[in-house]
DNA sequence: CTTGACACGGTACCCGGGTACAGACTCTAC
DNA sequence: GTAGAGTCTGTACCCGGGTACCGTGTCAAG
């Protein structure tokens, strides 16, 4: 922790991310704003880049920036328990939208089948499928 | 094929849809506007229904309404080929979608039991591993 | 002393898939 | 004749996660 004490522009750029992101992060409370030193621009410690990377890999789990604004709240390492009941929680999401697409999977490759086979009453397979009233 | 020369609220309930969606589509292009009557209302053919639920029933398979729009120009059962390779391609994105989610799920669980098994240095592995400069 | 590169703050716009609201009209029943 | 339900058009707003543009300020180099 150097304190780099790092521009908005080089702050965006070591975390990987534009300046307007920045400041979006900002707006939703993610990001503290640094106060400004009257007249010049605000100065950003490396920490920043860290916080900001924490944001993307949060992300990149699969949390929404509202989860992440929380788990940032919890991110003193003292609370374990609330942190992990949110992954489980954020882990059986995934495993629901997983189960989604692969019944989505599953009727896909029947219909790509149906479709290979050929010789069906009228027109299209896929298209008779969905025109069809199964529900 | 009756022609049950529906309005658009009734064309709406039957199709398990708001009338708002109906004229959304409308904007879309992927449902036609029947010529209005000088100062009534206009009036649906019950095909509408079917074409609408079938709009419905590709959207629950993944399909944009982009997409559908392409479907519903294929949808006279004379371009089999092109269908089947639009709906290859949509089962492909939702194979790679699969695969990006158990990818999340994997990390997750594996974050989740780290935690479980508890005796880290520091605080919460979660946050830990979050904060990490692992990239 | 001017030019260029940044920073700042505010606002508007993008995507996709709708939803909601406002104001005018028509039709039907009481 | 008047209330209510429905329809018409147009426009604005919602979500989430940003991106873009505008006018102004500040700083350093040439």
């Amino acid at each position: 922790m150097v304190q780099a004490a790092l521009t908005i522009g080089r702050l965006a750029r070591s975390a990987g991310v534009n300046v307007q992101t920045i400041r979006f992060y900002q707006r939703l409370g993610l990001i503290a704003k640094p106060p400004r030193p009257s007249g010049g621009a605000r100065r950003y410690s490396s920490d920043m880049v860290v916080r900001i990377k924490f944001v993307k890999r949060a992300q990149a789990l699969g949390f929404s920036l509202d989860e992440i604004a929380v788990l940032l709240g919890l991110s003193d390492g003292k609370h374990c328990a609330e942190t992990k009941a949110l992954t489980e929680k954020k882990l059986t999401m995934v495993e629901e939208k997983i189960n989604d697409l692969v019944a989505i999977q599953n009727v896909l490759k029947a219909l790509v089948a149906e479709c290979s086979k050929g010789g069906r009453k009228s027109g299209c397979p896929i298209i008779d499928a969905l025109a069809e009233d199964s529900d």
